[in-house]
DNA sequence: TGTACATCAGTGAACGCGCGTTCACTGATGTAC
DNA sequence: TGTACATCAGTGAACGCGCGTTCACTGATGTAC
């Protein structure tokens, strides 16, 4: 193996420790360098050749995930889906993906709002990011193509906030086994729930007028 | 002072100093006994004459927010409101009661998905709670009359969904001090977002059909 | 009211432990000739 | 291909520190007579 192999499989295996360290539920404020270190096999020392501190290897999580994240969007649009399968559709993606990157997922949901708050501002900002993309997306329909786009940020949020929340109840929903997927049945139910809470709001959008600024309601 | 006065006066400084350490920032997780002890300030040892553990205060800190947030509830449940005002006066109680109470909401936001696992299901356990109460109260309305209980669980779970979502928001606001309420104009922005995020899924009501169910759409 | 004893909230010292960080080091991989 | 040196990922020991928990204690408040 060459140096730089061996480095980088270092590099991945503490990055793997953080992540799974988390998905069982400890808070990333709550992880010591040392026990880090230590699950990925190495020495504290050795830590440091790595990244400066904790906080550097959070960011470099919260980038991996967001990464992933993004994929995921990207798939979900390059469907080019029938817009009354949508909703059907972004679940199971959603599902999938959550289920696939769980740790990524736990590491974001948790450190979200962690005290760390390096970590909450860089979060911050890339679901800022990702709810201006999906706001990018939106205005592409038909239907939305009047909307302001303070509105259409507004319905962003709206479905981003539902998103997050969705994502979180995955994260919990009770596994089989210790770190298998959930029950089917469970996850089926559930799923049904979500494609519920993210249509309702759609329906809203064919009777909406923007409300709250000056502006005389045109019949 | 009594024995009895003294003992209820250390007990609220290790709240207080709890509460007052997580509004500034830092998580449950990372809050010692002993710098607990310090901000309140006595000795370590004095700590354990009121809890057993930082859970057990922890616990006693997810008590008082929840009983300060019912409170609320029912303050927006007596007031009667014409429908066509409800979303208006409800966010504008939330945004009065979550910066007259912001240490409980910042306690509570940052628990909800902490590291420590006590704490997140007793969080979970009282906002599943909440939203009960919460369907019960949309029961009464005549428009939701013949929704399934389940779909009423759904909306309240969606609207539960966005309460936390403008929450965590307002927490984030920028203030104007170190510790003081955001700015006005910045406030009153938010509340103009937050009321729509509300509006738009009730805008859907009136053509929801409960949806992943055999049924025949009955025009 | 006065005295003798009980209670008990808070004290202060001590303990062993895991922490983050530093340092000189080792030894395998890489490079120049 | 073989040798001499450079690089550098990971080592192992050491440091001072704050942590949670224990313990016998002090002294003010409370109670019985």
């Amino acid at each position: 193996m060459t140096q730089a192999e061996r480095r980088h499989q270092t590099r991945q295996a503490l990055l793997e420790a953080a992540r799974s360290r988390m998905d069982a539920g400890e808070s990333f404020d709550s992880l010591s360098l040392r026990s880090v270190a230590r699950a990925a096999g190495v020495v504290p020392a050795a830590f440091y050749r790595h990244f400066a501190s904790m906080d550097e290897l959070g960011l470099a999580l919260v980038d991996e995930s967001f990464l992933s994240l993004r994929s995921m969007l990207r798939r979900a649009r390059e469907d080019g889906l029938p817009p009354e399968h949508i909703v059907h559709r972004s679940v199971e993606i959603l599902v999938e993906h959550v289920l696939a990157h769980r740790q990524h997922f736990a590491f974001v949901a948790g450190a979200r709002s962690s005290g760390n708050g390096v970590l909450r501002h860089a979060i911050r900002n890339e679901i800022r990011l990702f709810t201006s993309e999906l706001a990018t997306d939106l205005a592409r329909f038909p239907i939305l193509r009047e909307w302001t786009t303070e509105d259409l940020q507004m319905l962003a949020g709206l479905l981003v906030n539902s998103m997050i929340a969705i994502i979180e109840a995955i994260l919990e929903l009770p596994t089989s086994g210790p770190a298998g997927d959930p029950r089917p049945e469970a996850l089926k139910e559930f799923v049904r729930l979500a494609e519920k809470q993210l249509r309702l709001p759609l329906l809203g959008v064919p009777s909406w007028r923007s409300i709250g600024v000056k502006e005389t309601p045109a019949g």
